[in-house]
DNA sequence: TGTACATCAGTGAACGCGCGTTCACTGATGTAC
DNA sequence: TGTACATCAGTGAACGCGCGTTCACTGATGTAC
């Protein structure tokens, strides 16, 4: 077992991911009934007792995972603002790869999140931070933090690329950088609640395709 | 009293409002502190109590004039979206009384929407689709209805626009059309959520002024 | 103008249900010697 | 290899609190005659 562990280069959270004991599975079925139940119906309608019920043990079990009730969101907002950035991450990688020109590598990169979104045709980890922004007065201050430290790293990241691409091509129109490094996030997010009330999956690749139009036709030739 | 309303041209809201009786003011008094916590924590988290310190009155009297707590929800959704549209509805017929050509229209009426942002600086009323949609198990399917409809309605608007606007000048890059009619709402919904996030009431009328940048890049000259 | 009745706009107390949380206890698994 | 103990991963029952809701009642205002 050891030694099979020792041959991944994957990063820490596989090596955890193939070591689970019996609780931290338990653990993690809890995190993912609760996840479905949040982005649905929203974390104040989502009870304890749907959660373990639907996990398989009493409520009492669920405690032995969890502090209380704002533990488990805590916990469930830290693993999705992970994954998600591993995901951006990813995705911007391979997108550099397949071109050194910043401008076309953005624009690779938003074509592959967008198919990423079609594919995806139901969730997106994003409602997270829409359930959190709207019921902020439940958790922790600690929860707020983090989503705003992560729309900052999301901020940052995009103004770096598009200060390269601002180096290398001119705007066509006076634009605000600091303005449209936030537009992919708040887009996405908008796009999410738009679908979701419409129930058509295909609205996020397509808001996002828009907004790769706009910085084609912001920097293009 | 009463020529004194014959001489008003407004609305039949108005109207109506000068003619309160003291139910309905003890009723949009409710609606008023319902609406600010709603917005700021949910509707699941609000509670009829807070609700009836807040405006004066006890549990029992809240009850006398809503069916139940559901039945505040669904008139209040009401109200916002009346309130939405005629605030987009006059927008757009200033807009479009200082140009006859559409996109210039467009264009005015982003800057006035944008404007009204930066000066709200706050609370947007937008909150109420997002805290709906991400409540709505909570909601009878009237609620969604009336969700969708406004949705739908507000996409047929910019869908015309649009319409115009092909007629006159033709895109720059092939454009969807049909996703661009629910960008603007789209990007006001993420951007009400970004700003609440960030603390940051300026972002709205900037993420606004973008999509205004967009479609002028788009068919501009 | 006064009286009788109806409606309006609530009050106050009580209820019951579900929720999050606690606590004493337990069988299974792991570890030390 | 067997025994003693510790930790893990829970169970089951109970609790108390707050919430939405109900219901019998009431003072103030409006209306008919």
């Amino acid at each position: 077992m050891v030694e099979k562990l020792i041959e991944k280069t994957g990063p820490a959270v596989q090596l955890e991911s193939a070591a689970k004991t019996k609780g931290e599975r338990t653990r993690e079925r809890i995190m993912d009934v609760a996840y479905e139940s949040i982005v649905q119906k929203g974390f104040a309608a989502t009870s304890v007792e749907e959660l373990v019920e639907a996990a398989g043990i009493t409520k009492s079990g669920f405690f032995y995972h969890f502090k209380d009730k704002n533990d488990l969101a805590r916990q469930l907002f830290e693993r999705f603002l992970a994954e998600d950035e591993g995901i951006v991450e990813t995705l911007a990688n391979r997108a550099r790869e397949l071109s050194d020109d910043p401008l076309q590598s953005l624009l690779i990169f938003l074509n592959l999140y967008a198919q990423m979104m079609d594919d995806m045709e139901g969730l997106h980890p994003g409602c997270m931070v829409a359930s959190v922004t709207y019921q902020e007065r439940l958790f922790d201050g600690e929860m707020k933090r983090m989503n705003v430290e992560y729309l900052m790293r999301m901020r940052a990241r995009f103004r770096e690329w598009f200060d390269e691409i601002s180096e290398c091509s001119q705007p066509r129109i006076e634009a605000d950088l600091d303005a449209l490094s936030d537009h992919l996030t708040v887009i996405v997010e908008g796009a999410i609640i738009y679908s979701k009330a419409l129930q058509d999956g295909g609205l996020m690749g397509k808001q996002t395709r828009l907004f790769r139009n706009h910085v084609k036709l912001l920097f293009g030739a």
